[in-house]
DNA sequence: CTCTGTGTTGAC
DNA sequence: TCAACACAGAGG
């Protein structure tokens, strides 16, 4: 090696090395190499995807790689299997087909709360348990047990963001929880919804200062959502037969759970505003039955109708994304943070129109 | 308090 | 359609 070579060499690279470092110096994250990945300030990474000029948030990720395939499954799921991709390699047709039988919204769901992977898992060995015939998926009414139930108190269902489940309840029915379970994976714990096949995913854990089990992260949503009040109360129920399990051995094979609430029962006198009416929809395009109780609830799925713009509808209502109340009111978005519910009193034939925010 | 994920803008 | 950037406000 000649000395002149190695000198130039050296200047070569502190000259390249130059801009770099200074642009590292500023603590602001490089940019991803990666589709559909933004950096976060605090090092870790986001997954995107745009459809129709909106951005779906996929969550965060503790590294590039993971939010990468996030990006990866929200691709094949929104664009099918052609879609562009960060980890490109042969279509797994089993994964193809558990994506497209549910809805958008639910992937990104599962994408945001890092639980695609049990998911995926789970979904393919109850679909080959399940095999043959095949048929429809979902809607098959599940004969379920009930585990216990509890009338919501006020800070159940107040800024808290969370439930106290009774201590009882929660040692015999949900999994066990280790003491210190702060750096340990968080447990989330995935319920059904009783009617609508949405899946809600709650935190569980065990809060030492009160000494109590609680559901915590996604649980202002299920309030919100459902329009739950203090003295309503929320049924926990599970699957009565496991799928065919312990056949193959499965450890992990947790059974379906569920949660449905049910508002507490309400005198003749309104608080005013019709806030007591309870309205119960049913779509019964074959399958789906959705339950409503309410305003809130009918404007919070007006929205979702909105945002996941792939629900399934009754075909006359296939262009409109609103929902149909049973008593001949309407839901449907009025933009896309509030929903436009109309409802007409039958006893005195007066028509209601009120714009709700969710 | 932490930090997500929305609002926004401008590039491709 | 996409990512960069700032920061309101959701969550713990």
């Amino acid at each position: 090696m000649s000395t002149s070579t190695q000198e130039e060499a050296e200047l070569d690279r502190m000259m390249e090395e130059a801009a770099p470092a200074a642009a590292a110096a500023s603590r602001a994250p490089p940019s991803s190499r990666y589709k559909g990945v933004v950096p976060q300030p605090n090092g870790r990474w986001g997954a995107q995807i745009y459809e129709r000029h909106a951005r779906v948030w996929l969550g965060t990720f503790p590294d590039e790689e993971t939010a990468a395939r996030a990006y990866d499954v929200a691709a094949l799921r929104f664009r099918g299997r052609d879609a562009a991709v960060n980890f490109p390699g042969p279509a797994d047709a089993d994964e193809l087909a558990f994506l497209a039988a549910r809805p958008k919204a639910e992937v990104v769901d599962m994408l945001r709360k890092h639980t695609y992977d049990d998911e995926l898992r789970q979904g393919l060995r109850s679909f080959a348990a399940g095999a043959g015939g095949g048929g429809g998926h979902a809607a098959a009414p599940v004969p379920r047990v009930p585990l216990f139930e509890k009338a919501v108190t006020p800070s159940d269902v107040g800024r808290l963001n969370r439930l106290v489940v009774p201590k009882v309840h929660a040692e015999k029915h949900f999994p066990p929880l280790s003491d210190k379970d702060d750096d340990a994976a968080p447990v989330l714990l995935a319920f059904e919804d009783g009617d609508g096949g949405k899946v809600w995913r709650f935190r569980y854990s065990y809060w030492g200062s009160s000494q109590s089990y609680v559901l915590t992260r996604g649980w202002s949503r299920f309030v919100r959502e459902k329009g739950l009040a203090a003295g309503d109360t929320v049924t926990f129920s599970q699957a009565a037969t496991a799928t065919t399990a312990s056949a193959a051995g499965d450890i992990s094979d947790q059974r379906r759970m569920f949660i449905e609430c049910r508002k507490r029962k309400r005198t003749t006198k309104d608080g005013g505003g019709g806030g007591g009416m309870v309205v119960d929809d049913c779509s019964h395009s074959g399958e789906r039955v959705v339950r409503l109780f309410g305003a809130n609830i009918a404007a919070a799925i007006g929205y979702y109708l909105f945002w996941a713009q792939n629900i399934e509808y009754p075909k006359h209502e296939k262009n409109s994304y609103s929902c149909r109340l049973l008593n001949g009111g309407l839901v449907k978005p009025a933009s896309k943070s509030a929903a436009l519910v109309t409802t007409t009193d039958e006893r005195c034939g007066l028509t209601h129109r009120h714009e709700q925010t969710v």
